[in-house]
DNA sequence: AAAAATGTCGATTGATATAGTAGAGATTAA
DNA sequence: TTAATCTCTACTATATCAATCGACATTTTT
């Protein structure tokens, strides 16, 4: 599957929005993002702003705007983010259910590579289908603990 | 992990050589190989030499020359090969066995998004450590019959 | 109305990886 | 000696990735 850097900072970026979403107009700056994930801003907007066109987040413009989560952590599969930004999650596109293409392989249907890569695919759809934003979240605060790490911010 | 097209075509060169693997010196010439699994010879040629490399295969030069296993298609599993040929299975290097490396986030320890891609490796590193070439050979039979298919073969 | 802090959008860049090609050489069997 | 093979190194074209930039739009505060 091999994530890219783009699709790590666009999980971590939303760590930070899970953690800090609550019912209300609370809102988290692009920057505060930036700095406390270590995540090169102008890079990091692209991100925000491709996960606002995909439905998982909204923004607000302006002197106190931001981003914010816009459906509840417990809704957002890793999945769902992931195949939005990277694409597939099979190892090959031939076995994608999402983004099927084919393969140059001499016979698809018979084909050995294609039965395992499927099985793979499976695999990983598995897990990344059933871990959401707010299981995410739940997994940092076990990690570390429930009061914020010190260490999560740079200095 | 994203298999690429180079890692794909190892493994299509592999059960070709998994299938003609016989005690004896009998060896597979690459134009063979390339016709019959739809691949570049010249691009072929880097990958077998490679999988040479990796002790995967052996070769005979001359005019009787070609490839063959150069061990029991039974020991060769498909997660070394892949590690040989692509690097990491990992979806992150930073939660790789064999080619790790650190990753930017503000705490690896305490990380989330690595608990779940841990999980995901793990998942992957199981399913292709298991299945070896011979099992991929095993596969090609039981879905093709035991006779070759003609569609196996570029007219 | 103006200023300042934010998000928005499209283009550009530099580095790296990928897929494939090319040429010259070494080895072996007939 | 010839012809068919593998071997080795280099090259190239294209795509992708990570990041940066500039100009603009929106909103709140003063």
């Amino acid at each position: 599957m091999k994530l890219s850097v783009r699709g790590e900072y666009a999980l971590r970026a939303l760590i930070v929005l899970g953690l800090d979403y609550i019912e209300g107009d609370s809102v988290v700056r692009i920057h505060e993002i930036s700095t406390r994930q270590n995540i090169p801003k102008r890079f990091l907007e692209q991100i925000l702003n491709d996960l606002k066109s995909a439905g998982v987040l909204e923004s607000k413009r302006g002197i106190a705007g931001g981003y914010r989560l816009k459906r509840a952590p417990e809704n957002i599969t890793l999945a769902e983010v992931i195949r939005h930004i990277e694409g597939p999650l099979a190892p090959v596109s031939c076995v994608s259910e999402r983004f099927y293409e084919k393969c140059s392989c001499p016979n698809e249907d018979k084909c050995a590579i294609r039965s395992v890569m499927k099985e793979v695919r499976d695999a990983i759809v598995k897990i990344l289908e059933d871990v959401t934003v707010a299981q995410m979240c739940e997994r940092v605060k076990k990690l570390q603990g429930t009061q914020a790490n010190p260490l999560d911010y740079i200095i």
